[in-house]
DNA sequence: GTAATACTGTACTTTTTAGTACAGTAAATA
DNA sequence: TATTTACTGTACTAAAAAGTACAGTATTAC
């Protein structure tokens, strides 16, 4: 059965086939995006009402409704969005040839600005607190989000391997460990408002810090079988 | 003015003096904890009503409000109450004579047992949830959680410092580290509802990696400085 | 120019829920 | 027994928010 799903034609695509009349305007989609996306951000899903909405994107409520469904479907958009967004350049095989420590630390401080940033608080939050209602979108944003940067820093390990730097029986785990090591507690306690953002000093101690003992479980130190 | 507060003198201890009159009914207040919490727990603040919490509670709603000031005060009440169960019995020193190895892990099956029962998920997350709306009631949560846990373990950690067999430069960077490798993503997953339950297996082997690669940077070796 | 569609503002319906009013009953003290 | 307080059930108020109806204006394709 879902095997024929794939053979399926797509239900008449009526692309920019502009069907008479006017046409929707691009910018004020836009413009209700961006409206809805600070607000989403800030109150969550619960507590943002599409009169806000409709009233910072300085549009109409029914307008709102022309251009997504309802609601969920809104909040979809933004969340889809502020994915791509997320995404990392995915420059990490250019560290593959410095030293391992230096690339460690590099990265190291590329991440915690990225996931401290209040950007990815606030994302982070809200994904947290409508995961028992939205579970597909936590899927998605999974997938966009985390998920790619760690495959390629498995990549990266396993380039490592093989110029024979580290020494790494399951690179999965050793990514999970690098990554856990960075985010810290430091992290959690950010996303619950419990700590102001950490410090560069701070920063800088607790990323040597995870660096050090990763690599005392994973360097290729001279003499070894 | 701030200060005056800590000299006013409590409004009339009518602690248990018998005010004349039916006494109120413990063993309701008790029903009305229980059924709030399961329905906090399950559905958080916002979605959990009082009329739900009566119902559940087989109560009037006025004996709720006659019990509890508002639905914030009985929010406050649950997770009070949730976090002195949380408390682990505070028997780590009991592990100081084992074997680190031993020890590290026996701790790390202890420690994921607990913060992957279904009950601390539920409470993590609400938490999570409610954070920007209840930070007074995050911060009593950690404190009476989390931190407890934390600062026990750092003295294990000390007493075997003292005892030659670690290492440990910054124990509260160490201790940190030891339950950011034990939590790894498994519980954010698991947070999220992207992960089944781990398995046994799974588990194990996670616990022992983590030890394995905290014991590789702490560990006194022979023949060491 | 005409028909079709987009957009606006206002007002409305519906639903949900926190919190209250009230009238009555139950259980304690004095 | 009289009084005071606890508890119940029903019905209510008030507020908030999702979504709709409608009447009118603006903008485009044909």
């Amino acid at each position: 059965m879902y095997r024929m799903v794939q053979f399926i034609i797509p239900p008449a695509p009526k692309t920019a086939k502009a069907r008479a009349g006017r046409p929707k305007d691009a910018s004020k989609k836009a413009g209700i995006i961006r409206a809805a996306s600070s607000l989403f951000m800030k109150d969550g899903f619960e507590l943002t009402s599409m009169e806000a909405v409709a009233k910072k994107a300085d549009v109409s409520k029914l307008t709102i409704y022309s251009h997504f469904a309802n609601k969920e479907e809104l909040f979809k958009a933004i969340i889809h969005q502020r994915c791509d967004q997320q995404a990392m350049p995915e420059c990490f095989m250019a560290l593959a040839h410095l030293p391992v420590e230096k690339a460690l630390i590099d990265l190291g401080h590329r991440l915690t600005s990225l996931i401290f940033s209040p950007d990815s608080l606030r994302l982070q939050r809200v994904m947290q607190a409508e995961a028992t209602r939205h579970p597909q979108i936590i899927k998605i944003f999974f997938e966009a989000g985390p998920k790619r940067v760690r495959v390629a820093f498995g990549e990266l390990l396993a380039e490592w391997v093989r110029q024979g730097k580290l020494r790494v029986d399951d690179i999965p785990v050793a990514t999970e460990q690098y990554f856990s090591l960075i985010k810290g507690e430091m992290h959690q306690k950010a996303l619950m408002l419990l700590a102001p953002k950490p410090t560069a000093r701070e920063l800088n101690k607790h990323i040597r810090a995870a660096v050090t003992l990763f690599l005392s479980g994973y360097q290729v130190k001279a003499g070894r079988s």
